[in-house]
DNA sequence: CGCCGGATTGAAGGTACTCAATCCGTGTGG
DNA sequence: CCACACGGATTGAGTACCTTCAATCCGGCG
């Protein structure tokens, strides 16, 4: 996952910020092939980030929240090789990539937290092939609620009762799947008591069924 | 595709090398969670990378060869977060990864050189995301022989002819896929014309409806 | 109130999986 | 040198899971 900012590090990039920055919910904070400058932390809100192929499907890559970083896809060929869509009315702040870099050169913290956010990414990435290469539906729907759940923890919000920011459309994406499977897999996990749904409203239940379910579901 | 090296960095780094290290078919260069001191970065030979799920199913990341770099996932957590398996006898340069972030504070070419190597393998991922999430299985086939065919002929290899160095079983896993699906993706490529499979041994006959395949099997 | 988009639910169909038999190439032992 | 055993690959048949297509539901907004 795009990685939460925290400590000295966050203090040195907030002198570098030039300026917040507003993203209307469904605006492109960014597109594909777009020249890149910066990297751009969430301040608040959320995104997600998508890959289009030439004949038009779309793969949701990653959903990200505030605190989390994105735009580390466009170091490679100074050109962004995704989009990024604010899920609702979002904070960023741009961090220009060139001053990243020299100022890492003097500040070997950030450097290295630079290098970590990321590998971090790298083992994020990781794990969803592991999810879309290997796991059933149901399996892959109890892990995003999973990780979903243990991000806004971290962050100080609930783990057990959320608002999805996303539709069944958008999960399916993420999770290689059509959204009647994600639909029905959300119905599955409430008739078991793992869940309440109430379309975007979620409380989890039973976090160790929910946890049991992403290793056989049955 | 963790990234080729090349031009002054590599000599730089070439300084830096401590030792040639021989990994013989079948051995790994380091297993999930073993702390982490060096990039590799592979000088003959191939390896694939995989995680390995709690009950067992493993996952198999990437394909990685010659001139690439492996090990970047740990770099986030200390622990290596995948194994690295040689697939044939191989031969590899520890590249000690506080003397890269040392030396990449003095030399900036090297700092963007690693900063950009990083970026791609998130690149990289993303398209395997892409493949996993929304391709079927001779799409992926497809797109997989297309991807290694490109990158042997980057090294100078013959683009149209190759041996392939890993099991269908070991195909199947990068690509979502069970062994005998594989199989059969291959015997139907080749009733199509489009490539000449002896067991490992491919011959890519007709790219251009290789390249269409992975738009639309058909 | 009635429309609209997103979500749910049902039924039918297809793709890939599972299980199983066979093939084939390589290496080993008689 | 040939026979056999072994592992990986191929092929076939039946099945399961997810998708597709379609109808319905539900909440928000004009």
């Amino acid at each position: 996952m795009p990685v939460d900012l925290s400590g000295d590090d966050m203090q040195r990039i907030n002198d570098l910020v030039q300026k917040k920055q507003r993203v209307a919910r469904g605006d492109y904070l960014y597109r594909s092939n777009d020249p890149f400058h910066s990297l751009y932390a969430i301040r608040t809100g959320s995104f997600k980030t998508q890959v289009l192929h030439a004949d038009g499907r779309e793969q949701v890559t990653g959903f990200q929240m505030t605190g989390e970083i994105i735009g580390l896809d466009a170091i490679s060929t100074d050109l962004h090789s995704c989009d990024a869509v604010a899920m609702e009315d979002s904070e960023v702040c741009a961090l220009p990539f060139n001053q990243l870099e020299t100022m890492s050169r003097e500040l070997p913290s950030l450097q290295r937290h630079l290098y970590k956010i990321m590998s971090r990414e790298i083992v994020r990435d990781q794990g969803i092939m592991l999810l879309l290469g290997s796991m059933r539906a149901e399996e892959r729907l109890a892990a995003f609620l999973l990780n979903l759940s243990q991000r806004l923890a971290r962050r100080g919000f609930s783990a057990t009762q959320f608002q999805l920011r996303m539709s069944r459309q958008e999960i399916g994406s993420y999770l290689g799947l059509k959204l009647e499977t994600v639909s029905r897999a959300f119905s599955h996990f409430q008739e078991l008591g793992l869940i309440n749904v109430k379309v975007r409203a979620i409380e989890i239940i039973d976090v160790q069924k929910l946890q049991a379910a992403v290793n056989c579901s049955s």
